[in-house]
DNA sequence: TATTGTTATACTCTATAACTATA
DNA sequence: TATAGTTATAGAGTATAACAATA
């Protein structure tokens, strides 16, 4: 049996635009838009991918994924280069400086994540988010 | 002291948009778009707004509200009228046919929500609701 | 012929500003 | 003058299709 409350739609719709409200002084010192820190921490947490595969990791569409390279590439954060085995791909790696800029970001947000989540009882908040992973996870599909 | 988990951003993100995939066919059985949903939602929880009061209850802007309650009048499913205290005011209120229209929706997704958390464990489902509704709370602000 | 990266086009959604009627 | 509701216009974001290079 649940508890009775709001529908899950509506709470996680307020909670996640609250986590960006938070989010967004911390991208702007840093002058990113969300995707594209989306991208460099994508880029952040495995091996360099193509453009392709970075396409399928961050959700975003092949086609608007290509302006964001091109900033982020022409500030210096990332670096395209062709695929030996397979030159019709570009392979996506983040420099020094991306990753420092990365690295920044993380810190911030997970700074800003513990000050949000004080706000929730400490037992709840356990079960918040061991819950939150599992229901995250795809279900095998 | 936190597990260590991907950024609540992701998380919440994923979450959110599993919901809003599970509800589209709960929502397109009465032919409603979400924001429609959002709408009737909004009016069946308290005395009957103004289109003013609506707007800021749902978070549509006003002059994009109209057109979804153009739509919904027409179908017969809430009614508009002039509030006699102000006579530039708008009441909008829920018909029966409206009302039972909502209670269909809100049925189908808390059993679509008992299906989506039935897939974590039954002790972390308490805290993840108890902790999504005290964050979702605005504290004081 | 199929695929990657790219560009161009059209379409949708959103934001802003005007208009009307009431106050 | 100011406000609620409405409409119209311009801008941003998105989807789709075409193109060049490579396989």
């Amino acid at each position: 049996m649940s508890i009775d409350r709001p529908e899950l739609g509506f709470l996680l719709n307020r909670l996640l635009r609250e986590v960006i409200e938070r989010e967004q002084p911390i991208l702007d010192q840093h002058d990113l838009q969300m995707w594209d820190y989306v991208i460099i921490a994508a880029l952040g947490s495995g091996p360099s991918p193509t453009q392709n595969e970075l396409a399928g990791m961050t959700g975003r569409d092949k086609t608007r994924l290509i302006r964001n390279l091109d900033r982020l590439e022409e500030r210096g954060l990332l670096s395209r280069t062709p695929d030996p085995g397979d030159r019709r791909n570009r392979i996506v790696t983040l420099t020094a400086d991306g990753r420092q800029v990365l690295d920044s970001c993380r810190a911030g947000i997970r700074a800003m994540e513990e000050d949000l989540l004080a706000g929730a009882d400490a037992r709840d908040r356990a079960g918040f988010e061991s819950a939150l992973v599992a229901l995250t996870r795809p279900p095998s599909r």
